[in-house]
DNA sequence: CAAGATATCCGAAACGTTTTGGGAGGTGTT
DNA sequence: AACACCTCCCAAAACGTTTCGGATATCTTG
């Protein structure tokens, strides 16, 4: 592998002037920069960015700390489209990505932080970490730079890109009362995720500002999962059958609830109305179509890659990005019955 | 960021003695060694991997080169599983995984045996690269270790992983065969994937050995595009409205001939039988469920890795996988009415 | 023409590791 | 007493870059 020696020896000059030369600094001649270029051409010479980034204190690589990266998560692939957006960023930004995955075993032998610093990343962004990782408040508390998805952790270090859960929520079941339902249930994700709480509040806040009055009992959690999901509206499909509506906190939840009712002989939308989140490519292909409100997780990645590239170049001019959402009627919500 | 010698410094040995220490060799005393681990964890140290990348030549990092990671490939997720399996072998393995896109316009400006020489990645897993793709070759032909996804070139430092094309699609034709159909048409990908002649060879190969005839008009190519294989196939089957069934190289674009289909008041699968090619989600989701050739992609991307790896390591018995297929019978197919 | 300015180049140090080739001291063997 | 052989440690070189602080030659200016 030939090395800017190499270039030196050859066009009779120095290394300093090769490294000035080859990056552009006004300091060399045009003629000598001409002859190093050709050299480097000649010799097909490919700097080494690990000696650059060991001497510039400075790698040009972002990491990106996923959690759902396994075989069973191809249905809701949340952590396909967040990868893509910080992909299509950092390909035009000169910055490389490396992948850490938290699937495995490693993950108890090595913290994230020690992960960021052996590998010396410029920066992290993660995905799908849950709030109680003790590993996750061991990188919010280091210097290194860090953009959380949909955990709201803000620092001198730490941005983060979420959506408007709340609004989203509040969407959703502002559409089934409007429709004429009063009796709506909530499936919502595990207790470790910032979204499930915000999901929840939409829920309460549509219910308080329209006056219905919200059941607790009706709550329940589907751990984002949707066989998990589909067992909890089994029992509480069948325990309070004055349930008209269900409003789940995912689509993959809302995917279990539809089987739930299948099972019971429950007609959607005629006898329930689901109302799901997220927008899975599953959510409009499914039978009946899906209602659900649409967030841009493609979007979401893009968003934060650059948000975290602006953080490392220090103009980011705020740590923190709320993204829209929509939601997106189809056929699985209708008209309460009883009305 | 705390480094061997400040270690060193405060364990009172040389910097020698700290990295022989840390790196577990035999010619240190226990005693010490203790104190150096106790002084490290102190000290939190991190190993600079850069540091030790550069002066042991070998950066325990594979790239990972492929083509569909865009915001439109989340239907087929093909690129998501190998990526999954891949990532899931490689997390414990040793090795970091630096991801390489092709969708920008990056790769213009360098080659992709440059990508992998700047970043001294170990060896690259490619994927979703076409055969006429200029850069591929070069990669092939130098020196860099390499294992190609569904592309069969091999020699001392390049190895592939493909599934079993022809008989796949020997299944899904002999299938359709066995149904009672004779005027079978197919929709192929684009030419510059190996995949797309190895399927043909399977449609071509099935209709010999049963003697029906092959009409060459009734093959086209959808260029592995849902759109374009509708288009396609709307052509197609005003065309001929003899043909009964119609074989497409990837389920994507079968999902466009069942458009086309409807379009055209067709009903499948009594009036023309579909199978398609891949499996993906939607397969199962879509109706009427699609009759197609399963293949374990994530068990494709776990093995890539595995390959490589082992290639890296000198001990890899063949450089060629071959993984086997699977015929799902689903409801896109049916006896030929004309029977 | 002296003095400063400018253009062009270079030597050497530094980044944080690993590894080579020993060397000191102790123990056992003959 | 001489020798061999461990055990434990270390100095220095090497990896391929960038950058600091000059050095030299040429040009400009008063």
């Amino acid at each position: 592998m030939t090395t800017i020696k190499d270039i030196a020896k050859v066009a009779g000059v120095s290394v300093t002037t090769v490294s000035r030369a080859l990056n552009g600094y006004s300091d060399v001649n045009e003629k000598t920069r001409q002859k190093i270029m050709a050299v480097a051409k000649e010799l097909k010479y490919s700097p080494n960015t690990l000696a650059r980034s060991l001497v510039m204190n400075k790698s040009n690589t972002i990491g990106l700390l996923v959690s759902g990266l396994t075989r069973s998560s191809a249905k809701d692939n949340f952590t396909f489209k967040i990868l893509s957006g910080v992909n299509e960023y950092l390909s035009n930004s000169g910055y490389d990505l490396v992948l850490f995955s938290t699937t495995s075993t490693k993950q108890r032998e090595k913290t994230y932080t020690e992960l960021c610093r052996e590998r010396r990343v410029d920066g992290v962004i993660m995905q799908g970490i849950k709030t109680d990782d003790p590993y996750l408040i061991e990188v919010v508390d280091s210097d290194i730079p860090c953009v959380l998805i949909d955990i709201p952790i803000e620092s001198d270090t730490v941005g983060y890109v979420t959506t408007d859960n709340i609004s989203g929520a509040k969407k959703a079941v502002q559409h089934l009362l409007e429709l004429g339902h009063k009796k709506i249930a909530m499936v919502n994700g595990h207790e470790f995720a910032f979204v499930s709480k915000r999901r929840l509040e939409g829920f309460m806040e549509a219910h308080h500002e329209m006056n219905v009055p919200v059941n607790p009992s009706w709550i329940v959690s589907g751990a984002f999962d949707e066989d998990e999901a589909e067992r909890q509206a089994l029992k509480l499909l069948t325990d309070f059958p004055e349930i008209t509506a269900v409003f789940c906190a995912s689509d993959l939840m809302a995917l279990g609830v539809i089987k739930a009712a299948k099972k019971l002989k429950i007609d959607i939308p005629t006898q329930l109305s689901i109302v799901g989140y997220d927008d899975i490519l599953l959510a409009s292909y499914v039978s009946p179509a899906l209602t659900t409100v649409a967030q841009d997780i493609y979007q979401m990645g893009y968003k934060s890659a650059e948000l975290l590239v602006q953080m490392l170049q220090g103009d980011a001019v705020s740590h923190i990005i709320t993204l829209e959402n929509e939601l997106k009627m189809r056929e699985s919500t209708a008209k309460n019955h009883d009305c």
